[in-house]
DNA sequence: CGCAACAACTTAACATGTTAATCGGTTTTC
DNA sequence: GAAAACCGATTAACATGTTAAGTTGTTGCG
């Protein structure tokens, strides 16, 4: 039995609800490694001025060269209402640029002025440093396979349908 | 080809820069992962009226019985900050409860209502069934491979040191 | 004892995550 | 071609992430 370490304190408040140990499940270990990965980033980006989130506008942009709003949301990763506000900030510093887009004045383009280049230029060294000395701790091989099994998973879980709210055995409704 | 698409416009800012694909970076990876999974389980947890982080408190006093602040935010892993509002508004709700430890007033224990107890137990076994169409989708075998993985990662990355913001090729302090 | 150092939260302040609502702009439909 | 439907982007509102500062209680030391 792998999974049978049970609550070791006296409460074991809910011993009917044999759920998997808290720590473990899938979206503790993620988010757990995940920032064991961050953690060491941070210092370098806060050194710099630029959170997580800005840090990968600036390089999404810088590998795109010009992008739409919500193309740029989908590479970055995050959605509208922050990528609004962050847009604003970065414009306010001169690091990104936006034009209108002539034939949907809906849509606007992004670009990333040659401040935010130098910027990326002054930040990359380090990022790329760090990531160095992770794979070669723990092993380029290692790597290449998680993440390949994240890729695996993410797309498994994609195809996934996915449930609403709605319980079938409560009339709650 | 599968990962050849290069950036198609004419910008190509950043050629100077040839950092790894910016969308197949291992923060970028994780975080796209854990949303896939994540996806599957907020809309049960809404219905519910549980956020995720409030979810998280309430399996991690339902196996710990009764908890210090300090210890229940090492295991439901969120920031002193985080966990000292959500408390507020579960405790609010009724659904946790505090009391001073007389040993030493600075601390307190937190430990589950039955009413806490109760949503868990509506929520439970959704929870489950999703992770088990998780697992069978996956694999149970490469889940696993995958949780290995990622431990042995964090444990890596734990054991290196975190540097911090300087630079030595700038003398700007 | 009295006070400095420390420890456990908690608050404050600002950035982002998340859903809903809003606001121009564009396309569709009658 | 104007109202309706739709779309891209932003704003609103609230919850959380993150760092710094504050509050209260405890401990160590003279």
């Amino acid at each position: 039995m792998t999974t049978a370490s049970k609550p070791r304190t006296a409460a074991r408040a809910a011993a009917k609800i044999p759920m998997r140990d808290f720590s473990q499940s899938l979206p503790m270990s993620l988010l757990r490694t995940r920032e064991s990965v961050m953690r060491h980033f941070r210092p370098s980006l806060r050194a710099h001025d630029l959170t997580e989130q800005q840090w990968r506008i600036l390089r999404a942009l810088a590998a795109s060269g010009e992008i739409e709003v919500t193309e740029l949301a989908r590479v970055a990763f995050l959605l509208g209402p922050s990528l609004s506000r962050i847009l604003r900030d970065l414009e306010g510093r001169k690091l990104i640029e936006r034009r209108l887009l002539k034939a949907d004045l809906r849509r606007s383009i992004v670009s990333i002025t040659s401040k935010g280049l130098k910027l990326i230029e002054a930040v990359a060294p380090t990022s790329e440093a760090i990531y160095a000395e992770m794979t070669k701790r723990f092993g380029a091989r290692k790597l290449s396979d998680l993440q390949a099994l994240l890729h695996e998973l993410e797309a498994a879980l994609l195809a996934m349908p996915a449930a609403d709210g709605a319980e079938d055995d409560d009339a709650g409704e």
